[in-house]
RNA sequence: GUGACCAUAGCUCAAUUGGCAGAGCAUCUGGUUGUGGCCCAGAAGGUUGCGGGUUCGAGUCCCGCUGGUCACCCCA
């Protein structure tokens, strides 16, 4: 056992495909019925985009970036490169630098992928994991925000999770937010000696962070704490207003949690996260919200935005734990069995024909007893085995097996073509009677 | 980054007060000529995570490292 996944890393193995398969295709068929558009920028940036775009202060830049100096030319030291540990500052680059602004505003799109955080391990949480994320960019309207917000919505309760309650904030803009947090602060400031040792740091560095502070000796206090949503100036409430009323006229239920603000320093307006069951202590399932001054700190003309992102692992964990399973894969239905040389070429030929008209089909490896090819037939849940022995050369037919009925027939190779063209629609049916056919299934 | 717990075959786990590393499942091959599931037999599979130490002798005791799990921090 000379080498090993790095640590936080891990390999997908082909029993999660179900889920895999199910939850990214979900995702972006959801996305386009929204109408976004996929957009896919590179791993790596430049690591000042993020530094910018995500902010010098966050954890995530100050401790959990994976960052080297690339190499330059003639061995001088090349630029400082980071894996992404988000989608937004890449593609909002991506936004100013391909000119999307003299495309219809707004924009909505949507990506897919890996992303990198150098953080301790555990449940629910790698160093390399995958994202959903959505974005409109070049739109203030709240509708913008409500379709994000719908977005995510629609997409777990397709997945199959029930009793969805987003918790939802406003962090106000630049000209409220300020004053919010210097209410908050002059508030706090009588207990500071009293509260936790870590939020009296919070409380001198980003008094927000101390609103969802999780610390007992902190909780008593937080509870008369001024409200932000109070604080907002007629802008930012009315922004805030029109989301929640188009969430009441859909249905969609939500809490406004006072205590909600997000780690990142580009929110405004908006915050919003879901939680999950069954993550452990990573309840966030998605989190998002209005970055409206994004674009312009990343060089851009003035363009709002707002957006969200969901881990793929965690929908798959929390599907998992709540037992929603994944619709099965399709799998050849077809197993072609032979007895010597000569048949294995017939073999050959045949499923290749077979696969040629969409007919998903086996053939057996090795020369292993026909026996062992059945046992292999059996296992890997095809319907049908294809038999081809010394007898179905001389006669130029094969051994048509219904592997669940146990019935056989002989077959002229003549006819296949008809039963091939029959066989077509067991292609576009689901298999029936799943069989165990692994030991992990076996095991659980 | 901090703390707690854990590490034996592909998987799930055994192994008396330190005394020859085992089972079930999975894998492979057979159970007479060319047929799967059930059953039976056999085979293969381990430097007990890695490196030191104590001891006549270490899977077992001690130390370090690596990895995992859970929690803190923060987040997806």
């Amino acid at each position: 056992m000379k080498y090993q996944r790095i640590k936080g890393t891990q390999d997908i193995l082909p029993e999660a495909e179900p889920y895999w398969a199910h939850v990214t295709s979900t995702v972006q068929a959801l996305a386009r019925r929204f109408g976004f558009e996929q957009i896919s920028t590179p791993m790596f940036e430049n690591t000042a985009l993020f530094a910018r775009g995500v902010g010098e202060d966050t954890d995530i830049v100050s401790k959990e970036m994976y960052t080297w100096l690339d190499r330059g030319k003639d061995g001088e030291q090349g630029e400082s490169l980071t894996l992404r540990p988000e989608f937004t500052a890449g593609v909002m680059r991506a936004y100013i630098e391909n000119g999307f602004a003299s495309r219809p505003q707004p924009q909505k799109l949507y990506s897919v992928g890996p992303i990198f955080r150098r953080e301790k391990p555990q449940k629910g949480r790698y160093r390399q994991f995958h994202q959903f994320n959505a974005e409109i960019i070049g739109s203030d309207d709240p509708v913008a925000d409500f379709e994000i917000l719908l977005l995510t919505h629609t997409l777990y309760r397709e997945l199959g999770f029930k009793n969805l309650v987003f918790q939802i904030n406003s962090t106000g803009d630049p000209e409220c937010k300020p004053r919010y947090v210097a209410a908050l602060k002059q508030y706090l400031l009588p207990y500071a000696d009293k509260l936790a040792p870590t939020d009296r740091d919070r409380l001198e560095r980003n008094p927000l962070r101390v609103l969802d502070s999780k610390e007992r000796e902190t909780l008593p206090y937080l509870s008369g704490a001024p409200h932000i949503v109070d604080y907002l100036n007629d802008d930012c409430k009315k922004h805030f207003d029109e989301v929640l009323s188009y969430l009441s006229a859909v249905d969609i239920p939500y809490q406004i949690n006072h205590r909600l603000v997000r780690g990142l320093d580009y929110y405004t307006k908006t915050v919003f996260e879901l939680w999950g069951e069954g993550l452990g202590a990573q309840a966030a399932l998605c989190g998002g919200g209005r970055y409206d001054g994004l674009i312009e700190l990343l060089g851009g003309a003035p363009t709002p935005g707002v957006g969200f992102a969901t881990g793929i692992e965690r929908i798959i964990m929390s599907m998992q734990d709540q037992g929603i399973e994944p619709p099965a894969l399709a799998r050849p239905q077809v197993f072609v069995a032979y007895l010597n040389e000569a048949a294995k070429l017939v073999a050959v030929k045949l499923v290749t024909d077979l696969r040629n008209a969409g007919v998903g089909a086996r053939i057996a490896f090795g020369g292993r007893s026909l026996k062992a090819q059945m046992k292999d037939a059996d296992r890997t849940g095809c319907r049908f085995a294809l038999i081809i022995g010394e007898d179905e050369l001389k006669t130029n037919s094969v051994i048509l097996r219904d592997l669940g009925k146990s019935e056989q027939a002989s077959v002229p190779m003549a006819d296949l073509q008809t039963w091939v063209t029959n066989l077509i629609d067991v292609r576009t049916t689901p298999p029936q009677e799943e069989q165990p056919e692994s030991a992990a299934e076996e095991a659980k």
